[in-house]
DNA sequence: CTGAAAGCGCTTACAG
DNA sequence: CTGAAAGCGCTTACAG
């Protein structure tokens, strides 16, 4: 009896009853090629009799595996830290990896060290970062000096060396527009995010090229500056309409923003859609919560971040070769149409309609 | 030169450039007490230069602990989840400790067997779980088989044995009750959660008693059935709204619901909180990005995720010894008032008002 | 107050 | 196809 009772079983425990040494129960548990068949049955069976799991501490202290990846966050939308984790971690425990989460501020003076102490420790096999930790300098840097693998989750800008996982930007804010425009709406403004993200200017480009597209004309105070906050979106809208010739729709750069421009449209006595159209970027959960719903884009978060795990752990040796799909990889997004978004009522464009409502289209 | 470049230093090249044995810088890093102040000293400006951090892995695999807390989720709110990480991974944090999540479905069938693994491997020193993982009785079987510590965070229900961390719920039910009948509300109705979590009775409770407390009558029909989804909101509200004598206030158990309420109702042309005031429960991102801007409860999740944390972690040697606090520890809750609740109208309760806004009293 | 030895439970070369 | 030995980098008794 080398097991005592009370204490999980070991490596030795296996081998022990398995009739083996203990290299070849590592080399079963470890899918390495080269096992007799009948050596590999004899060892699953004890291994499942016995219930027997490898620790991850001895595998990672004596490999060069760590089996953890890390997941570093800054407080971007809850909904986008939740659908990152979902992803990673079902993609994770497929594997038989972990994943390690670390939030931290992003204008912290001390964010390297931060880092440091978390790759020292934990010796991650791979990171993944989110906006906007994955376009902070420092952040990166550290990383690239300690030789972990990262990839980084729609950063701000794509940057050749290094690896991300993205969506078209451009596109998907090109295909809202080009909605907005069959419905017939004619007028359409835009409310941007802040400049230093750069699906920002992405999405603005993508509405101009759609709007170009179809010969429509955008004036200049029809794009108007936001933060991608509700409360940048309410001013926003504000202004635009207090315009003379105030528009029948409104893309905002984020959905945050356009739950800002409802409200100031609502509080205005406007009816959406009726009054004027309302679309948003990101499917965040508000967006089907309000009345009426939001037309939007979204990104198809978990399967980015399972994408990013692939990205970060090795094939097992036994896999066949992977063609390599390249450090940037781009994952399909979902236009998402919903009620706040209808054709023009009238042409009327600027004429304020009060108490009217749609009835028959909306879900509730 | 015993450390080779390129390789992180060991504990070895701290002792070896101090001039101490290794035990000694382990005593240093590890707070005991017992050092001589020049020893301590001289073996930190080591640690500082060298920039040693001593391995995870090592630490785990040699001692009694991990260094590791698991987070057990499923799918809570996406907001419940960020909130719980972000103090959850700072105070981890703060004590060394690192936050492994996972993310399994509650109705798995293999969901023991998911949680085995994760133990067996990780070794966590405790585990936090939400709802509603932390009500599964496979769940809770597995940690207790396994010896790992764990608290729950707003269980559905406070078992005995079982170390948890909340909020009152029926107070706060209580407070937000309380608030629409100081408003002038009489005819108040309640929307009542899922029947197998607690929180859903606990709320209808503080409500029922706030009520009684009163001397108001609350019809059974004032008392709705849902499931804390927006949609059964929705539901509950057109029953509500169809009854012959309309309520002036819906106290929802939970935000969905009480956007649903909201959406609802202005659907049906009621302008809220001029004919109808609605107040929620959680103070979801939503709440305060619709308009009007929801009335609710928010309870301090990170503060709560901080608590299980300290729950978990054992204070250190050099610690005062700590007080008591038992295994029931209750977080203080807070109300925001915004604008979807105010004073009636009238008393004209059931006549339904077409179009009119209140304009004052909005932050938008 | 400090240290020498053993051992945690695996993987990594290396050998056959 | 399989195994014996060494070692990963710490902490745990134990000793002085």
């Amino acid at each position: 009896m080398s097991s005592k009772t009370g204490s999980a079983p070991t490596i030795f425990d296996v081998a022990e009853q398995a009739g083996v040494s203990i290299k070849t129960v590592s080399r079963v548990l470890n899918r390495e090629s080269g096992v007799h068949d009948k050596t590999r049955e004899k060892v699953l069976k004890v291994v499942a009799t016995l219930k027997y799991r490898p620790k991850l501490s001895a595998r990672s202290l004596a490999g060069a595996r760590s089996y953890l990846i890390g997941l570093l966050y800054y407080d971007p939308s809850a909904a986008f830290v939740a659908g990152v984790q979902r992803g990673a971690t079902l993609r994770c425990r497929e594997l038989g990896y972990h994943l390690v989460v670390e939030s931290m501020h992003n204008d912290a003076a001390d964010i390297d060290s931060q880092v440091d102490r978390v790759i020292s420790a934990l010796r991650p096999d791979g990171m993944i970062l989110t906006p906007p930790l994955c376009d902070n300098p420092k952040v990166l840097k550290m990383l690239r000096d300690s030789d972990t693998p990262y990839v980084l989750l729609s950063p701000g800008r794509a940057v050749k060396g290094r690896p991300s996982v993205v969506i078209d930007d451009v596109h998907a804010a090109e295909e809202v527009t080009n909605l907005l425009i069959s419905l017939g709406h004619e007028t359409i403004a835009f409310i941007q995010g802040p400049p230093d993200q750069a699906a920002s200017g992405l999405r603005l480009e993508g509405f101009q090229r759609a709007m170009k597209n179809h010969g429509l004309k955008v004036d200049a105070d029809l794009i108007q500056p936001g933060d991608f906050t509700f409360h940048t979106g309410v001013e926003a809208a504000h202004r635009l309409l207090s315009r003379r010739v105030k528009p029948t729709a409104v893309f905002a750069g984020n959905d945050d923003m356009a739950l800002g421009v409802l409200a100031a449209a609502q509080r205005l006595g406007l009816s959406v859609p009726a009054d004027l159209s309302v679309a948003g970027f990101d499917d965040s959960p508000a967006a089907s919560l309000v009345w009426p719903a939001l037309t939007t884009v979204r990104q198809p978060v978990d399967l980015m971040a399972r994408v990013a795990v692939d990205m970060l752990v090795p094939p097992p040796a036994s896999a066949a070769p992977a063609e390599d799909l390249g450090n940037h990889r781009v994952q399909p997004y979902e236009l998402v149409v919903r009620d706040s978004t209808s054709a023009r009522r009238s042409e009327l464009a600027g004429v304020k309609v009060l108490g009217s409502q749609r009835y028959e289209a909306s879900g509730i």
